[in-house]
DNA sequence: CAATGTAGTCAATCAGATTGACCATTATAG
DNA sequence: CTATAATGGTCAATCTGATTGACTACATTG
């Protein structure tokens, strides 16, 4: 069965693997596309857009987990390029509220068709029941690990 | 069951969040201990040292996706902290041979053991028989992938 | 309303990488 | 055998994405 050949330690590096794998995939595939010279950080940034809607640029910095002045930069690159637009705060005369434009949304749901289609490449070699499963057993480690876990970048 | 819920695109996801949190644990614990300010690169150079005993580097640019120049700095660094050492290449006059050095070997072995740990933690949560599913279902997937998927750098 | 804290920008600098030129050695073609 | 091309490696200059530091404008606390 499945068991015995498993090295200790091994699991680690076959995540970082996949994901590699998979992520290169998903660039070649964008990169023929001829789009804007995007890098993971901008990745990164649609995501947590995607998931809120009160992102600041310090908010950003510390998402992706650099200085302010960098995620100022990300943002206003993403801002040339119209992937997103930074709007003044509804409450706060400082800030300014980061949210992304049409082409924006539409980018991130390209990528996620493109994800979508390497998981589904991982399906057909082990069936989706098996998908299933890992996607609950990952959950399962996400959750366990009290926040420590978020969609941060991998460097 | 486990199905239903799954969003397709969210596996990929969930990989590089396991990944990245399971890195952070080990670089804060490695980080604690006083070591020289290694980097991802470098650890990727100690692994497939570990891996193969003909590496120049040409060889070590090629696998992290880097030019040689910047290779070359990277086992310079590698080398003045004694993790590895330059030796003639055997038939090629030209070309040195990385090899680690038992501070190298020492190293590599410590951080296995770190990532083991990392390992364990999941284990603990979903049971070791998961484990080795998951183990055996991610090898089929590198397997199937024909080469494309090999350890090398997630920047 | 004074004092302190926070969001964001501008400017200078740093670090890690790249490009380009080069030398020494090896492999290939006449 | 050479003559020529290709390859491993180094040195130097430059680029880029980030950092640190200083500052302004607005907000929060007392």
């Amino acid at each position: 069965m499945t068991s015995s050949s498993r090295r200790r330690g091994e699991i680690p590096l076959l995540l970082a693997m996949i994901y590699r794998a998979m992520n290169d995939e998903i660039h070649d595939r964008l990169a023929a596309e001829g789009r804007e010279p995007l890098r993971p950080a901008h990745g990164y940034t649609f995501r947590l857009l995607l998931a809120r809607d009160d992102v600041t640029t310090v908010a950003l910095a510390d998402h992706l987990g650099i200085t302010k002045q960098a995620a100022s930069k990300i943002a206003a690159e993403l801002e040339t390029w119209d992937y997103l637009e930074r709007r003044p705060h509804p409450t706060d005369g400082r800030a300014r509220v980061l949210a992304l434009t049409a082409k924006g949304l539409a980018y991130v749901r390209h990528a996620d068709e493109l994800w979508g289609q390497a998981e589904d490449r991982w399906a057909a070699v082990i069936g989706p029941d098996r998908l299933d499963q890992i996607h609950a057993d990952m959950r399962a480690y996400v959750d366990a690990s009290g926040g420590r876990a978020a969609l941060r970048p991998v460097w």
